[in-house]
DNA sequence: TAATATTTTTAAGTTTGCTTAAAAATATTT
DNA sequence: AAATATTTTTAAGCAAACTTAAAAATATTA
């Protein structure tokens, strides 16, 4: 059971990300784009990951992770997201400025730490951005969720998640208090630009974009 | 402001140790054996810290840190001390846990990070095993602190501290009650081998070994 | 001082993880 | 199907951080 590089374990996370929607493998120009690498540096790698069976790889034909690798991608989706809620909840970051702390405390080596944290933090189901924290034998809880802009006219929903997460749009959010755990109404869909006039739960109406009701996730109500 | 490889900050941390008790420069085999490397390894990476301007190196004369240097190294050890205190604290490790989950942690890049975390422990002066935490400047505070052995006889002490840090040495003291802050008093000293007698705070005696009672740091009462 | 021992450096080579450039395989158009 | 475009792999090379072995510098001892 030699311990992985940081190097080794990013590729795994990002081919993780990349086949988690879509159920087919991943390829090497997507694995190259999502870790901001060059696709000879991909190639290179995946021999590596498929010699020590972290992933099932034939050349031309994309790669998929092995249940062993894909245990491993799943452990440091938990630490990544347990940290960011300590982050968050602890330190009082904004759910705008943790990811990247979180993209280097992932890495620390120690399963009964990572216990010990999510003890502490009151065992968590989801991340401050909504993400769900798979339990320690990577099994995630899974909720029914749609996009905001999949919303009809007076439909209902309560924000609980996020498609994009660039603090950017983050920042946007605060700005309009769309945070998580709010309640949104659709009041009207201008059908020109698929923008969208909604109520907020204090009553307050507010303008969005359609850019931005796609990245938004509302549990219906 | 290029930030510095792990590798490379390990390399301040083991220069600051060795320098930080005799005021003369480290020699490559005190660091070599140190991290555990060969010498040839400390040569080649004392040139490059050279080139970067953070150790003052004139080949076979040793190596002394830079203002610069000395200044991560310090911020090193503030990071890696109030990581232990975290995992001790709030987490509830114990003393001979918390090393190497520490040798990882204060390799995180965040000075906002580091900051809260200080704030959050109650800006905290000593580590779980008395070690003094730097303040952000690189301020240590010092305390008048002996080795239990260099007590006399009837003579009085709080325990505040360890010279050595190993696991066995700290599990050795917790079963025997020689935690920090317990009270001791030398109730006598063989002289053959400079074993002592001890009373505890309790009243229980105790005989402890030359190697312990050097040790084990106290401040006189 | 000369011989010997120790310490330090240099030289040469390895592994990891990247790069660019070229070649090969696969996919898309015409 | 042939031509063209795209994707992927291979080849060659580099930098970081190590190793062992040999050489050089310094220190100790006779
Ligand atoms: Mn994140
Ligand atoms: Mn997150
Ligand atoms: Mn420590
Ligand atoms: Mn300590």
């Amino acid at each position: 059971m030699e311990s992985l590089s940081q190097t080794e374990e990013n590729y795994l996370k990002a081919i993780f990300k990349i086949c988690e929607n879509e159920d087919k493998p991943a390829n090497t120009n997507a694995i190259a784009s999502e870790l901001q690498m060059t696709a000879a540096a991909i190639s290179d790698m995946l021999k590596r990951l498929s010699s020590k069976e972290l992933v099932h790889y034939k050349r031309h034909y994309g790669v998929t992770l092995t249940e062993h690798g894909s245990q491993i991608a799943k452990t440091l989706i938990r630490k990544h997201r347990l940290w960011e809620v300590f982050l968050c909840d602890v330190l009082n970051f904004t759910w705008d400025e943790v990811h990247e702390m979180a993209e280097q405390l992932e890495h620390v080596q120690s399963s009964e730490l990572i216990f010990r944290l999510d003890r502490f933090l009151g065992r968590p189901k989801f991340d401050p951005h909504g993400d769900p924290i798979p339990d320690a034998d990577g099994n995630f809880e899974m909720r029914k969720q749609i996009a905001l802009s999949a919303l009809q006219e007076n439909e209902s929903g309560v924000v609980v998640g996020v498609d994009e997460h660039s603090s950017a749009f983050l920042q946007y959010l605060d700005q309009m208090h769309l945070g998580l755990g709010v309640k949104v109404k659709v009041l009207e869909i201008y059908k020109f630009d698929n923008s969208l006039k909604i109520s907020l739960g204090a009553g307050k109406e507010l303008t969005i974009s359609n850019k931005v009701s796609e990245n938004l996730l509302v549990q219906k109500k």
